[in-house]
DNA sequence: CCCTCTCCGTGCGATACTGTACCAAGGGGA
DNA sequence: TCCCCTTGGTACAGTATCGCACGGAGAGGG
């Protein structure tokens, strides 16, 4: 089975299935950026200062709790953006959002972007719209955390930074990827075992590659796919590109 | 502490703090009516025929996946509302959406409905803003679910209860419970005798009793609290009442 | 009053995961 | 080449929770 948004490209999915009278409008404003990994696109409860749509780059958006509780809630990448609280209407946000996988992204400046989406009604729709899928991905992630063995979440994960990625090999360590899941690390080379155990994965040393997705698929056992089906509904056929 | 958000009325706090002009937009087409307990709003992936902000009842958002995983989502009482899907411009849901709390609730047509927030963006902003709170809540459950003992979701959730009940009584089972935890019901049973153990609430048969709200606060560690924070940071003084 | 049904309390072994700790293997820089 | 730092593998005891199962207590109807 193939990603579930196709092969990521050099544009985002979300702003090249806007309509050409709708991107002319963003078009002046965005600024394509270089994202480096680790850096913060935002901090918990400050304002937001730009809202980023991915090219390359992937981003993360982290609960963060009491004493060093923290666990990822949701992942965007070519598909998506970042912002969703300004999408809302809102200008800060619990959560804190940061580079996971360094790439490009366009930038648009907040305050430029509100009042963009205040003036064009149907610009506001589609980016609603798009939210609505990242609450299904959190709604998703709540069902996970709660129900699912470290392997089945291991696996969903892998799928979805897999689906954002271009190629087989996903760069990380076992460490981070415990704080993603929010378990510990010796946790995450047990899971990473087992799977490989299963010929789903290969790891190497900061990489983990695909191998079966149809099998990681099986595994994740029915937590992965709701969100992917539901963007997929609402923006599989992409307008005219370009 | 008292309750988040007050004490529940007989009014829905969304629909009192929109401004009297946009109130009168909705008014001619809400309907009171009473929900029974376990009656469905919302199947996963059907149409939403009505959007409900109850008065009295309490409603329960469930994430389901395979063979019979399930598990509360987020819920909502006279300061929320049914349908978040119909605000973001869709008019479908992964998610099952039940009353877990009989009483009244306005009921509005989600085709009316849906064509007043095309026609009035004020009306929209207002709700889209609740959604994300909603959305918040969501994140914070998802951050539970994965790093809390049960006895602290424990504590969340009789919090988030009895935020949205009038008095202290909370009329519930154990199963219930274990069903929108996610857990065991021998499992709420031990949980609810360590917080009884500790003077927080109080459990007969059918019915826990809040006692010592601070404490449960305490109790949950920070996993309750944001969601309600950042709802009266929106929504806190109500607009003219009537 | 008894029967029945719902709800709650408890026990027991099994399992998933934790916290901690230590060591080994890659890999880049001096 | 040596060193050091990051990353990954493994172990072990401890804890949280599970699945299952059984018994008992409340409560309402006949």
């Amino acid at each position: 089975m193939a990603k579930a948004f196709g092969q990521p490209t050099d544009s985002n999915r979300l702003l090249s299935s806007l309509s050409p009278a709708l991107r002319s409008l963003l078009e002046p404003h965005l600024h394509l950026t270089r994202f480096e990994r680790q850096s913060v696109l935002q901090y918990p409860q400050e304002t937001i200062g730009c809202v980023v749509f991915p090219v390359g780059c992937i981003g993360s958006m982290v609960a963060v709790g009491n004493d060093d509780r923290r666990i990822e809630v949701g992942l965007f990448g070519f598909e998506g953006m970042s912002g969703a609280s300004v999408v809302m209407g809102v200008d800060t946000s619990p959560l804190e959002v940061f580079i996971q996988v360094a790439g490009d992204g366009y930038a648009i400046d907040t305050d430029v972007f509100r009042k963009l989406l205040r003036q064009h009604d149907e610009l506001a729709a589609h980016f609603t719209r798009y939210i609505h899928c990242l609450n299904i991905q959190t709604t998703q992630t709540a069902l996970s955390n709660g129900q699912a063995k470290l392997e089945e979440r291991l696996a969903r994960w892998l799928l979805m930074c897999h689906d954002r990625v271009p190629g087989d090999r996903i760069s990380l360590t076992h460490e981070f990827l415990s704080v993603m899941l929010g378990v510990r690390r010796a946790g995450v080379t047990v899971g990473t075992h087992l799977l490989e155990g299963k010929g789903l994965i290969r790891a190497e040393r900061g990489i983990i590659s695909v191998l079966d997705r149809e099998g990681l698929e099986k595994e994740a056992r029915g937590s992965y796919g709701v969100a992917e089906k539901e963007y997929l509904r609402l923006f599989g056929k992409d307008r005219i590109e370009r």
